[in-house]
DNA sequence: TCAAAAGTGTTATGAGTACACCCATGG
DNA sequence: CCATGGGTGTACTCATAACACTTTTGA
């Protein structure tokens, strides 16, 4: 016996929700879509997966290909496969999410899909049902960071406490006491203070941190409590 | 244009990881695969996503098949595509965890398939990717519900409140202060206290709860803390 | 009357939140 | 010298967690 018989095969892509953070707003990054039906409207960035291929090595060669960057934050979302979500051939899509630091991101590389970063608030309509994707990845994201230190990824290795704060309340849409966001999130000791400081900011500067990379790793899954009345959301 | 050129098809799955609780542990439904390879083998209940059928759909087809229970809560956790988790051929996996009430669950309708319980901790060894599958799924279980006034799906209408603390032993593997839980459980108002009682587990008797209806719907979203120390999981 | 499970209250500790002033510096 | 953003401390409230005794009733 060499295959199941009587059943549908049908095409399995993987479509990507990049976030970034340039210091305003979280935004997250679209294409123009390559190929018809559709083609040159606004899209995830996805592609199908490959032979010999998981889903996750997937997403990861296409977030290579778009942003040039690899080792980034990366996770499953959900499975969007309604018979007719793509009206040219069944095709179940796998949505991944990414974290990425926006300044890594190399805009040359991907000069054929002309992406752009759009801020959350500003998305356009996209093909299929990818708004419902964005929507859900903005949702999954809001729901995890409340709990996991997770937006550190959208940070470059030296940031702020400003700035880190300035970050958490684009993700949450409101803005936070800052004397109880710099005491809960250092109490976690994620955080090492360095000798320098930023000065781009303010004239006073502020000092810049960076993870601790053995605690962040050994904490990922504790529980944290950096938003305020996480049971509202 | 009717086809994407020069890509690969292929199969969809959906495996159901079923849990039940029967007052003494914790237990998922496993049968015994009914196709070649592997046929005979233990596994999860599956089945392929078939034409003009969502996934969600096939996994609401697929535990009515077996269960003869509808309306159960059922939740899409993770997609599994590793290219030669089926060595027949290539199949994505799109794995569902379901709670029922194990009471409600009717045996006889599934004759072909020959089911049974398994305690958590005495789970065989499964084909495929499933003992994955499993793992993954009671992880988020224990996840969800220490947040979320899951664990209601695996109890009858009416339970009691030494039943509902047996059930969250069970599937956090420790024991709670009765006081404290139960002033825990009590202080969501999602309870509601009966007349009568259950005096199955005692002499005494003990009061049966209901579920409010509407405040279970409407705060379902909302962060419960019923287990002690969550950020320690 | 006794065994076995159900039910209930208090206290101490720590976390969360609200709130206001001083500091450093570049222009 | 002053405007701007950075940095810090305190007090109140509430949730959590530890802990033990009384109640009920069938056998």
């Amino acid at each position: 016996m060499t295959q199941y018989q009587n059943q549908t095969r049908m095409l399995a892509a993987v479509d990507c929700i990049i976030f970034g953070f340039d210091g305003e707003s979280l935004k997250i990054l679209l294409v123009h879509r390559g190929i018809e039906p559709e083609k040159g409207k606004w899209s995830l960035m996805g592609g199908f997966v490959q032979p010999g291929e998981s889903p996750d090595h997937a997403a990861i060669r296409i977030l290579k290909t778009l942003t040039g960057l690899e080792g980034v934050y990366l996770e499953q979302l959900y499975t969007f496969g309604e018979p007719e979500r793509d009206p040219i051939e069944r095709t179940m899509s796998i949505a991944y999410f990414a974290l990425i630091d926006i300044h890594r991101y190399e805009k040359q590389l991907s000069d054929e899909y002309q992406p752009e970063w759009f801020p959350l608030n500003k998305i356009p309509r996209l093909i299929f049902d990818h708004n419902e994707m964005v929507k859900m990845a903005r949702a999954k994201l809001q729901y995890k960071a409340a709990l996991h230190p997770l937006l550190f990824e959208l940070l470059p290795k030296k940031f702020t406490l400003p700035q880190l704060q300035s970050l958490y309340e684009s993700v949450y849409g409101t803005s936070f006491d800052k004397r109880n966001f710099s005491r809960k999130v250092l109490s976690t000791n994620l955080l090492v203070k360095q000798e320098d400081k930023y000065k781009g900011g303010s004239k006073k500067g502020a000092y810049y941190y960076k993870l601790n990379a053995k605690k962040y790793k050994a904490n990922f899954q504790a529980f944290l409590n950096i938003i305020p009345n996480a049971h509202l959301l």
